[in-house]
Parts: structure tokens; sequence; C-alpha cells
DNA sequence: CTCCACGGTATCATAAAAGATACCACACCA
DNA sequence: TGGTGTGGTATCTTTTATGATACCGTGGAG
């Protein structure tokens, strides 16, 4: 998603949140507190190695989260919020806030499909 | 984006509001209030006839916009935000705000890039 | 030796999103 | 009769995102 001119900072909050695990991962870390890699990867049936990778990368080039390597054998790998991470929970709250009152709707729409 | 179990309510707003244009429609829409079709593609250089089509339909298809079509010729049709809709602005605030302050961020990183 | 755990990488395949381009309908106006 | 303006649709191509699968390195346990 390439950058449009002025007003749109919101692309900046979204391009960051946005991908397949993202927010997921974000919610882990911020409700749990860090963990290692193999920790969230059991948290998270579904996701490959690969995926998960990639996506604690992208968060970690943006200063969201934090990689911590631990040199011992085997590897043991850290990830944590960083302060600045935090700073995007407002917007995880909001969404989540606003995403429980959307399943409601749903199911209202859903027993009332006439109206 | 497929959902995964319990906790990732997040993901419905961010699957509502993630696309190429739609944060930019929904911006246009929320600030400016009711815009034809033409007046949304003007104010958004470099969109598609189709994309533009594209994305709000998405938008009306989950009710967070409504479409009117004037029976006139030429035709003139408007899209305007529903109630439902603004509910989404909480969000999109949340992001501007967390947008403005990251491009603070990234210049002040670009400035002192040794740090 | 051999195998395991952990956190990866590399390669290839598929799916989904976005974009380019051309065409359409229709009343009206010259 | 032909051109115009609006808001589209239909195809095809390109770009991105996601996924499957196989392989890698190391030090300690057996």
């Amino acid at each position: 998603m390439e950058k449009v001119p002025e007003q749109c900072r919101v692309e900046d909050a979204l391009n960051i949140i946005t991908g397949k695990w993202k927010p997921i991962i974000l919610l882990h870390l911020l409700q749990e507190g860090t963990q290692r890699f193999s920790e969230l990867k059991q948290k998270m049936p579904g996701v490959t190695q690969k995926m998960l990778t990639k996506q604690l990368r992208e968060l970690e080039e943006e200063d969201i989260i934090q990689r911590t390597i631990y040199p011992q054998v085997p590897p043991k790998v850290e990830y944590a919020m960083t302060d600045y991470g935090r700073s995007l929970e407002p917007i995880l709250e909001a969404m989540h806030e606003w995403g429980r009152n959307h399943t409601l709707r749903k199911r209202q729409k859903q027993q009332s499909p006439t109206s």
C-alpha cells in the first residue's frame, strides 16, 4: 500500500498492524507479556514457522516488538512489546471493542433478516 | 484473512477498514459528508474507476456506507456514512493520532541515525 | 555416533489484492 | 447523426501476501 499525499496518516498504523497474524501476536504480547517463539507458535494454531517469523520480523523492523536472543543451545528467543509498540494499545482496544459490538450486530441481523 | 478462534475480535474491524483506498474513502465521507462518486474519485488521485467502485461496494456490503442512486441521466450516485459506519470513527481517530506521532518519530530517527 | 530441541532459512506454489484497459447505457444537446 | 457526462462492468495482467515443504546448526543426552 503506497502512501497517498496528506491526510491519511491512518495508513501508517494500518500498515503496521495488518498482516494475517500481526494482531494476534500483538494481543498475546500485550496481554501475556514477553513470549518465546515456541510459545507464540503454540498459541497460534495454523501459523507456519515461516509466517510467524516473517510477521515478527516486520514488527521488529518497526520497533513495535523487541527480539532477544539468548546464546544457548538449543536456542532461546524472546519477543516483547517495546514502549513504542505499547502505544498501539488504544487502537487495538478500540478495534477490539468495536469488534464485539459488530459480532453482536451480526447476530441480530441473522435473527431478523426480514427487517 | 480467516478468523482465528477467540480473542481476535480485532480482526473484524481490521477486515473492514483495510483495503488500499478504504481508509481514505472513510475519511473523506466522515470529514466532508456525503459525496458523489466523481467527487471521491477526483479527491483520490491514482485510484481507478474499478478500484473505487470495488472498495465502495465492499464498504456498502458491511453497512458502513450507504449508496443512493438518483434516477437521472447522466447518473448521479451519492455515498454517505451510515450511523453504523460512524461508529468506526474512534478507531480511525486513534490511528490518525498515532500516525502523526509515528511520522514525527520517523523524522527523529533520520536526524539521529547513530543513536 | 545419533538424535533431539529450537529457531530458524530457502525454494517453490497458490491465492488474494490491485491495476490497466476497453467497453457499455442513456438521455440530451448541437 | 454524433459527441458528451456519469457511473459503471468485463477481461486480463501484475504485484503482494500467504502457505507447504524441506533443510540447517549446535551442544548435550543416550
